[in-house]
RNA sequence: CGGGGUGUAGCGCAGCUUGGUAGCGCGUCUCGUUCGGGACGAGAAGGUCGCAGGUUCGAAUCCUGUCACCCCGACCA
């Protein structure tokens, strides 16, 4: 189901333009664009630099902007496809307030989960107080009231809303703010599988979420993403696809599979040649003295080794099972927590420092070693650690790992001399794949074809979809008898697209050297005209006039700039704001009855279209 | 939360080392000449130099504190 899917790949039904409706015209003197030569020296993204010389946005404090008319224009593009898409999947649109009571939170514990990234203050009656991350508490708070039986599902509801999340470090502009608009839907069910089930509404998620990004001009990938408590292939995050993006997703050139890092499996590794474990020691364990050197950069450096010859040891905590699970990788990779999970067979969580110091563990220094003296212990080696022999160098695997001891690590580490017996207990010791996967690992998916690697990209998450199950339902009691009488918790979905970090990822998508360029369907208007001659009684603002009017009879939103400035300065800055098309109207043009068309995507000046050809000439351009 | 950096006119910056009452480019306003890819000339407006203390005859400049913002890292359902 996963795919790359390219920018206007299908001719869809859905227009740029609006056949029902009259565009609109504003002229350039009567509104607030505040163009500029020069970005904030703060901006560093793309996105920000051009959004702020755009005038589309202002910041106000860290993370939090002023949408200026015309970056409010796009944000209300995108979230009026959004709305289109969401309400033909069959979702009501509804608005959550962002204020809400902190008891909510507490309902579900997340008000300790959030932490400081909760907006929380307290009102004059001191009345604990959050502004909303998100609202599953909200909407969850709310079904429980109103849902009263089991006939009244399946139902998706969803918001278009400011949300808040108290970033530490707020960057990029709109690509990640403390303050941004979102679009969260929540649909609820008694089942999974089946109609009504929350499957069949998480597909209609799915492919609501494809049309509206391809309606946006986005090029993305859809790529499996951590699972979530129901398991399967639970969670999808929608990526753009973009080399500034801050995300890393691995995909398989052949098979079209994709997944961000946390998620993805790694296909079959080559065993090594004398199998796992086996090679005879390189020498004696050596213990050094590496003092205040806890990290792997810190130890090479001291050691002059590098990363891949370490082995890095990591304590987790399965506290339904009582047991320590210890996860050994390669010093240059690392341990993937759904893994661990997953292998262990029960939740885990990072083991507290105190508590695993207690217990015996040396943190910071840590030695799969330390799996024979502390009890109770599973380990989990991922592949390429449990290697005895370097089949690369041919010679005996040179290993570093911690010495158990604060301050010291050991060099010469043989896993067979120095575990023994222990390392063939397969209940105490799993070899497994437990690690991030990377660019160059075996793919997955490559359909029995040998050799066939990942490949790392970037991007941007603009969308995710989720299966929730009965996380918030069974925290909050929202429970309704089912059809054979029983109570159960309502099962759970949610899918949320940022807003307006889709409005910011589509000007990292697409621009060039003089500024934005908006796909049709988004961008704040369709048609700039630029009238040489702006005098109120001039044969080119009569025609500018009568063109705007009949471009919006079509449906097209038109901006006329009708600013005394050179053309130069008219010419830069309609690049700059990105508008698909441009008219200029001059006298050389006038002359033939035309005026000069001129896509944003094109170079130089344009064609002349005899003026009675403009409205077809530009709702052709626009699609 | 660690490391680094910056606050001077709407935007971008200089001045600070060596204290003497603030400057440049862009933008804005007026007049004139210009007018198809960020024009030119003349004139003008605009700053309690982030804030609060201190040193000094005198502080944008030195000292102390404080606030804000940015970058790298950590973190990110």
């Amino acid at each position: 189901m996963n795919a790359t899917h390219a920018a206007n790949a299908d001719a869809d039904s859905h227009s740029a333009i609006s056949t029902s409706k009259r565009g609109l015209i504003q002229v350039w003197s009567r509104t607030l664009i505040p163009t500029a030569k020069e970005a904030p020296a703060d901006a560093e993204a793309i996105s920000h630099k051009l959004l702020a010389r755009g005038g589309f946005i202002r910041r106000v404090s860290a993370g939090v902007y002023t949408y200026l008319p015309l970056g409010w224009r796009v944000l209300g593009k995108v979230a009026e496809i959004v709305r289109q898409e969401m309400n033909a999947a069959g979702a009501s649109e509804l608005l959550m307030p962002a204020l809400a009571p902190v008891d909510l939170l507490k309902e579900t514990g997340r008000a300790e989960d959030y932490g400081d990234l909760l907006f929380r203050f307290t009102d004059r009656h001191q009345r604990d107080t959050y502004l909303g991350p998100t609202h599953e508490e909200v909407i969850t708070d709310l079904m429980r009231s109103a849902i009263t039986s089991y006939r009244q599902l399946p139902l998706n509801l969803y918001q278009i809303q400011t949300k808040f999340r108290d970033e530490f470090r707020p960057r990029a502009g709109l690509l990640r703010g403390r303050e941004f608009v979102m679009k969260d839907a929540y649909s609820f069910h008694m089942h999974i599988e089946g109609p009504g089930g929350l499957n069949d509404a998480y597909d209609a998620m799915y492919r609501a979420y494809e049309n509206i990004f391809t309606r946006c001009g986005l090029d993305f990938t859809v790529v499996e993403a951590e699972a979530g408590p129901i398991g399967g292939s639970a969670s999808h995050e929608f990526m753009v696809n973009t080399e500034s993006g801050e995300d890393t997703i691995l995909v398989c050139p052949r098979t079209g599979y994709a997944a961000n890092v946390e998620k993805c499996e790694i296909g079959r590794r080559k065993e090594p040649g004398k199998g796992y474990f086996n090679g005879d020691p390189l020498g004696d364990l050596e213990e050094v003295h590496t003092p205040e050197c806890p990290g792997i950069e810190d130890v090479c450096k001291l050691l002059k080794t590098k990363p891949r010859n370490m082995l890095k040891t990591v304590v987790f905590r399965a506290p339904e099972l009582e047991k320590w699970i210890v996860a050994v990788v390669r010093g240059d990779h690392d341990v993937n927590e759904g893994k661990v999970r997953d292998l262990a067979g029960s939740r885990v969580e990072l083991a507290d420092a105190a508590a695993a110091t207690k217990a015996g563990f040396a943190i910071g220094y840590v030695s799969p070693r330390a799996a024979l003296k502390v009890e109770n212990v599973i380990m989990l080696i991922d592949r390429d650690a449990a290697v005895g022999f370097d089949d690369e160098a041919g010679k005996a695997m040179y290993w570093v790992t911690g010495a158990d001891k604060k301050d010291f690590h050991v060099k010469k580490f043989n896993w067979r001399r120095d575990m023994g017996a222990a390392l063939d207990d397969a209940s105490k010791v799993k070899v497994a794949d437990v690690r991030n996967a990377m660019a160059g690992d075996p793919s997955p998916r490559a359909g029995g074809a040998e050799g066939v690697q990942l490949e790392a990209k970037r991007g941007i998450e603009v969308g995710h979809i989720f299966k929730l199950g009965v996380k918030y339902s069974a925290a909050m009691k929202f429970e309704v008898l089912d059809d054979n009488q029983q109570r159960r918790p309502v099962i759970m979905g949610c899918y949320g697209i940022g807003v307006s970090r889709t409005v910011a990822s589509c000007v990292e998508m697409s621009h060039d050297d003089n500024g934005i360029v908006w796909p049709a369907a988004i961008a704040p208007f369709h048609v700039i005209i630029t009238p040489m001659d702006v005098d109120p009684t001039s044969k080119a603002m009569e025609v500018a006039c009568k063109l705007s009017g009949a471009l919006s009879e079509a449906g097209m939103d038109v901006l006329i700039d009708d600013r005394e400035e050179r053309p130069g300065v008219k010419f830069k800055d309609a690049d700059l704001i990105g508008i698909p098309v441009r008219l200029t109207i001059g006298d050389k043009a006038l002359a033939e009855d035309s005026v000069e068309f001129k896509q944003r995507t094109d170079a130089g000046k344009g064609s002349l279209v005899k003026i009675g050809d403009v409205v077809r000439k530009c709702a052709g351009a626009l699609g």
